[in-house]
DNA sequence: AAAACATTTTGATAATTACCGAAATGTCGG
DNA sequence: CCGACATTTCGGTAATTATCAAAATGTTTT
C-alpha cells in the first residue's frame, strides 16, 4: 500500500484512511486497542497498557505473521490512526483518539 | 449454526464501505453529487436534479469509461451510499444522505 | 562482545482491484 | 418491429494490495 505521511495537523485524506480501513484485520486491531485489558494478556515487563499493546501480542491475536502486523501498524501510524512508543525492545501501539475523532468529523463534513 | 464474533462486533460494513471510499474517483463522485447544479450541466429531458445525475454526465466529469463509472455506481448503490432511479433510458444517481449519515455515526461508535 | 529476543525492512508471489472495450440489455420514437 | 441511444454486464490485462519468510536492525542480558 502506498501511504503518504500525515499528521493530525494536515487535512486527513479520506482515500488514504479508507485504504487502511478496507482490511478487516486492521479494523479489528483498531477495535482491540480500544480495550487492551479485555483483548490482550498483561505485559510481562510493563504493568499497564498506557502506551498500548506490543506488536507480538497483536500479531498473535490477529493470527498473521509478525512482519505483516508490523507493517500494518506502521501504515496506520503514518496515516495518524495509532501512536507508537518504544520501551526497550518492545514497541507499543495505541490508538490516536484525537486523530480518529478528527477524521470522523472530517468525514461528516466532507464526504 | 455457526455463530461468529460478528454478532457481537461487526466490522464488515466498515470494511465494505471503506473499500468503496478507497478510490479517489468514487469519493469525488460522492462529492460532486452533493451539489449537482454546481458540478453538472442541466439534463436535457428533466429540468431538475431531484433524482440525481445520469451516468453519462458523471462518466464525462470523471474522465473514465462509461462502463467503469456504471460499475462504480452499482457498487456504491449495493453498499447503500447512493440511490438509483430510472427515467426512460437514463439512470439517475443521487446520494443516500440517510445511509451516509448512519454510516458516519456507526463509525464514531465502532471504529 | 555475543547471544537472545522484538521489531522492522526487504524481496517474492498470490490475490484483489482498476479500468477498458465489446457484447448484452433496456427503452424510446418512427 | 427496428434503429438509436443509455446503461449494464462480461471478459480481459495492468496495477495495487495481501501476506509470507528471510534478512537486517535495535536493545537487553550474559
Amino acid at each position: 500500500m502506498i501511504i503518504t505521511e500525515m499528521s493530525v495537523y494536515c487535512s486527513m485524506d479520506i482515500v488514504e484512511i479508507s485504504k487502511i480501513l478496507s482490511n478487516e484485520l486492521r479494523v479489528n486491531i483498531l477495535h482491540w486497542l480500544k480495550d487492551p485489558e479485555a483483548n490482550f494478556p498483561p505485559h510481562t515487563d510493563l504493568k499497564h497498557f498506557n502506551d498500548g499493546v506490543c506488536v507480538q501480542y497483536i500479531g498473535t491475536k490477529a493470527g498473521i505473521a509478525q512482519s505483516t502486523v508490523s507493517q500494518y501498524l506502521s501504515w496506520m501510524q503514518k496515516a495518524g490512526l495509532v501512536i507508537a512508543t518504544r520501551h526497550g525492545k518492545w514497541t507499543y501501539y495505541r490508538r490516536n483518539e484525537e486523530a480518529i475523532a478528527k477524521y470522523i468529523k472530517h468525514l461528516s463534513n466532507n464526504l
